[in-house]
DNA sequence: GTCTTGTATTCATGTATCGCTATAAAGCTA
DNA sequence: TAGCTTTATAGCGATACATGAATACAAGAC
């Protein structure tokens, strides 16, 4: 495709899908889990505030999106970050917000 | 703050209020739209298959998120990209999709 | 002043989604 | 086999949001 041409409808709607992946505060916080390296879903379930049906359905939707990758391990299923790249796309919004904030905030994914 | 410190759910609210901005298909119309230079409201209503009112809003929500200027110039109201990082976001999430894609699309935002 | 143009907002409606409880399904273990 | 653990799914209420029609508001033209 060459440069300076407009996605169309339905290209521009994937790549919305793909940024409503991060567009909640549980799904982030999932990812952060999942950063410091694989986890079950009963160990995302401790480390969060939410039931164990949530995490479920938030992870499925992070795997439909291709942003965590899965594998089962007996009853358990193991989920870790599929892509990398999403820690560079958390870096650079966390980046935008420093810099916009009034206050020095320091965010940092 | 300290490389590995996690997020709260307030400091996570926010970035995914930011990523929200890019997670609809006309916002990214309109940033698309703006990536060519300023518009005013009526040009980018014109460009896109919606109605002002949905365009005026979805205006605001970008103007919110930091994503984009305003400028009055008479009745008219002109918008234009506030930080050129959100081409750069873009950009990734369209390789991303490439990569994962089975048919190469190549988009490119 | 009135009229016209451009933009924002209000209201209504349909759709999507978060989160929960309850339940189903899958896989050990005894 | 039954029972237990782990995960996924179904169903539901509440909330959020996209969208359009109608209306309000702002600013220039006349």
């Amino acid at each position: 495709m060459l440069r300076g041409m407009k996605l169309n409808t339905a290209e521009l709607e994937r790549v919305a899908s793909l940024f409503r992946a991060f567009a909640e505060p549980t799904r982030l916080a999932i990812l952060q889990e999942l950063k410091a390296g694989e986890r079950s879903v009963s160990e995302i379930v401790d480390s969060l505030h939410t039931s164990q049906a949530n995490v479920s359905k938030q992870l499925k939707q992070l795997f439909d999106a291709g942003v965590v990758s899965r594998r089962k391990q007996g009853t358990q299923v193991i989920y870790g970050i599929a892509d990398e790249m999403i820690f560079e796309l958390c870096r650079m919004v966390c980046e935008k917000l420093n810099r916009d904030a009034v206050k020095p905030v320091e965010l940092q994914f």
